[in-house]
DNA sequence: CTAGCGTCA
DNA sequence: TACTTGACGCTAG
């Protein structure tokens, strides 16, 4: 507990809690727990900025206990949780200090601002011993006094520590040597500590601490959960930079259900509000984020403790807030972002139950397969070479075999950087008839990319039955979510096809005939449900499409949304250009058409387009041309965001959310033509990661107040929810999901009345491979 | 075309 | 040896 006046105005309780022992609490972080021990400056906490190559990991612990993590609803589980490997933001590899010199900061704090900082921090530095008190420690009188200066509190400002002695706004001093070396010793999350901004003075705090870091079932007392619990329930304005680390801490270290009552939980991060006021340079770290706003600022001589940095984290986000609500962005950041953090952090420990020896025996017949094609290509070229290095493959390709030579009047593409001659998968295409290498080489990548990727990958982040995914809420511009470690969302949807041609071969689908006997392996077949339990899945259909038509008013795209029990956009359109009966339409047709259909809406040229299309460039362009005219709407839109980004330097979703785009007005065609397109791209996806994220948060309030519905959200793939539902609860679940996904755009008050419905299909099964469509 | 992440050389 | 970069390919729209 720390007070910042004299003790004499203390009550006698708070007396008695600065006198307790502390020691215990900071270890091997001297520096932080008094003044006189600690002569580093802010300069020190400033250094850690924009440090790149920082590509450690962090882990929240832990092992042990992890029975009733996942109870949803009702008291009896079968769902265990495994441990979870949080990979944590705070020291990933983007490098925020090349990022950020490219786009405009945010403006500094005023003057003002900084005086306060400094001259509020010498002051609590000035006090007699800086140390929290941890509420294990406390007398049942004493936690009943806490309770009630909770009750009472203005404001809470939160942080995690670790046991190397960093917290969530000081990176450790010592750069981490390896994450594999380091993982069990360092960066383990070790306490949260409180400093409780009491009503009656403003500056004085109630700094107290709850453990985590070997959290035994004797200290995780009742009294205890429950103070950390009232915290986090209270309405008192909470603080933290990146709540979602602290809550998922939290939640499995007190064996919390993380789906159900931490859904409530509100905790403003500044984290967030940065990403939402510039989404191209999201802060990393927190002095990386105070950089942005009081550069130059951290030579004064200041104290670096824990109390320090959390006043410092609370101006901070009063400043930010102030900018929020100045450009229009409060609303979007306390009823979408942060109602987000713990839904979060509660599918981070929820995770996704996975067959590890399917993706082992999976991974073992791509093994032989890869083997047979490497020696056909061997065959091929005349001798063996490395068909994975691009520099040995175009040696082969374009030197020895000299293909290239060979089709008259095709230009081939070359690289981005360096302009060799490329060996992407459009260019071999095209080389196919030429030689059977092409296509052999086709085939091994693709072979190599599932088995490295999306087989030994993914069993490499297995742990105990389970794979936690990391959900990042403020790496894409967009606003969409962000999976990694590993990434869950690109997990192959279409099958593979292995057959066996009349020499025993391997050859992919399109040469075999369809009369050899042919192995399918889907990729997402090794995520399954729990016994008793299926997976349930419920997506919006054609999002982006419909806010387009929505945004511009388009009278054909309204009229194909509005027009009643009209079937699937793609689908017609897929009817319309292959001159098909809708029966007839293979789900890889239809994928087809929607990759055109979005490609043209976002300016797709005419040479790329003739590639999809395998057609000519003329003919490619006729297409767009003839597409655009049947829409008309679409073009007139466009403009409309370019336009607007022109005059303001920005664009904006339906719920305000904004990008800064400043190659807009750029002498450059090149680089304009792409700020114009991410412009209009912008509107149209930002406006759906919005809609999708507000369907989420509503989801998963009224799922947790039917506290008799058994269902666990697990995955979002941008436009869909992967849950797990028990099979007694599916039928109410599915009417749930239905009725609530499809009211989300009468949520956002006005802002999201849509003009065209937005109607979710519903599919479910015991495994992610193939799961059946509900009518 | 846009938005991402992971793998490999 | 460790780390970065470019090319490629998977997802979503």
């Amino acid at each position: 507990m720390v007070h910042t006046n004299t003790a004499s105005e203390c009550p006698k309780e708070m007396i008695a809690l600065k006198m307790a022992q502390t020691e215990k609490l900071l270890p091997g972080n001297q520096n932080s727990v008094s003044m006189d021990s600690s002569s580093v400056d802010m300069k020190q906490l400033s250094t850690h900025a924009g440090s790149k190559g920082r590509t450690q990991h962090r882990q929240t612990s832990k092992p042990s206990k992890r029975e009733n993590i996942c109870s949803i609803g009702s008291s009896s589980s079968d769902a265990p949780t495994a441990v979870k490997k949080r990979v944590v933001p705070t020291f990933h590899r983007k490098a925020s200090g090349l990022k950020e010199k490219t786009k405009n900061k945010p403006e500094k704090l005023s003057q003002m601002s900084i005086e306060q900082v400094m001259g509020t921090t010498h002051r609590v530095s000035g006090a007699l011993v800086q140390a929290a008190k941890t509420v294990t420690s406390m007398s049942p009188s004493e936690l009943a006094k806490l309770q009630e200066i909770i009750s009472e509190s203005s404001e809470m400002l939160m942080m995690l520590t670790y046991t190397d002695g960093s917290t969530q706004l000081r990176e450790p001093n010592e750069p981490r040597k390896r994450a594999s070396a380091s993982l069990h010793e360092e960066g383990v999350a070790n306490s949260v500590l409180v400093a409780i901004q009491r009503k009656a003075a403003k500056k004085e705090y109630m700094f107290v601490s709850f453990p985590l870091a070997g959290l035994g079932k004797e200290n995780a007392s009742e009294a205890t959960r429950n103070v950390l619990l009232e915290i986090l329930q209270s309405s008192t304005r909470k603080v933290c930079f990146d709540a979602q680390e602290l809550m998922h801490a939290i939640i499995i270290n007190y064996s919390l259900d993380p789906q159900s009552g931490c859904n409530k939980w509100v905790i403003m991060d500044p984290k967030i509000a940065c990403w939402l006021l510039d989404p191209d340079n999201p802060p990393v770290t927190f002095s990386g984020m105070l950089k942005t706003f009081v550069t130059g600022k951290y030579n004064d001589q200041a104290p670096n403790n824990h109390l320090t940095h959390l006043e410092l984290l609370g101006l901070v986000m009063g400043d930010l807030t102030n900018k929020l609500q100045r450009k229009n962005l409060w609303e979007l950041f306390i009823n979408l972002e942060v109602p987000l953090i713990p839904i979060l952090a509660g599918m981070e420990v929820q995770g996704i139950q996975v067959n590890q020896k399917m993706l082992i025996s999976y991974s073992n017949i791509l093994k032989d397969e890869i083997k047979d094609v490497e020696k056909q290509c061997y065959k091929e070229a005349g001798h063996p070479f490395q068909i994975t290095s691009h520099i040995q493959l175009r040696q082969v390709l374009f030197v020895e075999l000299k293909l290239d030579e060979q089709c008259p009047g095709q230009k081939l593409a070359r690289t981005n950087v360096q302009n060799l001659k490329s060996t992407s998968e459009t260019v071999l295409h095209k080389l196919i008839d030429l030689h059977p290498l092409p296509e052999l080489v086709l085939t091994h990548r693709q072979l190599v990319k599932l088995k490295s990727t999306y087989l030994d990958g993914l069993s490499d982040y297995v742990s105990g039955g389970y794979i936690h995914t990391s959900w990042d809420q403020t790496s894409a511009a967009s606003g969409r979510l962000q999976s990694s470690n590993p990434n869950i969302q690109n997990i192959p949807k279409q099958p593979l096809q292995l057959h066996k041609d009349a020499n025993g071969s391997v050859v992919n689908e399109t040469t075999a005939s369809s009369t050899t006997p042919a192995t399918t392996l889907w990729m997402r077949e090794p995520f399954y449900s729990h016994d008793g339990w299926s997976f349930f899945a419920a997506d919006f259909q054609s999002i982006e499409l419909r806010i387009l038509a929505h945004l511009s008013q388009d009278a054909v795209l309204l009229k194909v949304f509005n027009d009643a029990g009209s079937t699937d956009i793609f689908v017609q359109l897929t009817c319309e250009w292959l001159g098909l009966n809708l029966d007839d339409v293979k789900t890889a047709d239809r994928e087809r058409t929607k990759r055109i259909v979005y490609s043209v809406i976002y300016g797709v040229g005419a040479e790329r387009l003739a590639e999809t299309l395998n057609d000519t460039k003329e003919n490619a362009k006729a297409f767009t041309k003839s597409f655009l005219v049947k829409f008309k709407g679409v073009n007139t839109f466009a403009q409309r965001c370019i336009s607007e980004c022109q005059r303001h330097g920005h664009v904006k979703t339906i719920f305000h959310r904004h990008r800064l785009i400043s190659n807009i007005s750029s002498q450059n065609f090149h680089v304009r033509s792409h700020a114009e397109r991410q412009a209009v791209n912008f509107v149209i996806q930002g406006s759906a990661a919005d809609i999708c994220k507000l369907a989420m948060i509503h989801i998963m309030k009224v799922l947790s107040e039917k506290n008799t519905v058994r269902a666990r959200l697990l995955v979002q793939i941008h436009d869909e929810l992967l849950f797990e539902v028990h099979d007694e609860d599916i039928n109410e679940v599915k009417g749930i999901l239905k009725t609530v996904m499809e009211s989300t755009p009468t949520l956002g008050e006005s802002i999201c009345q849509l003009k065209v419905p937005l109607p979710v299909s519903l599919s479910y099964g015991k495994t992610w491979g193939h799961l059946k469509q509900m009518v």
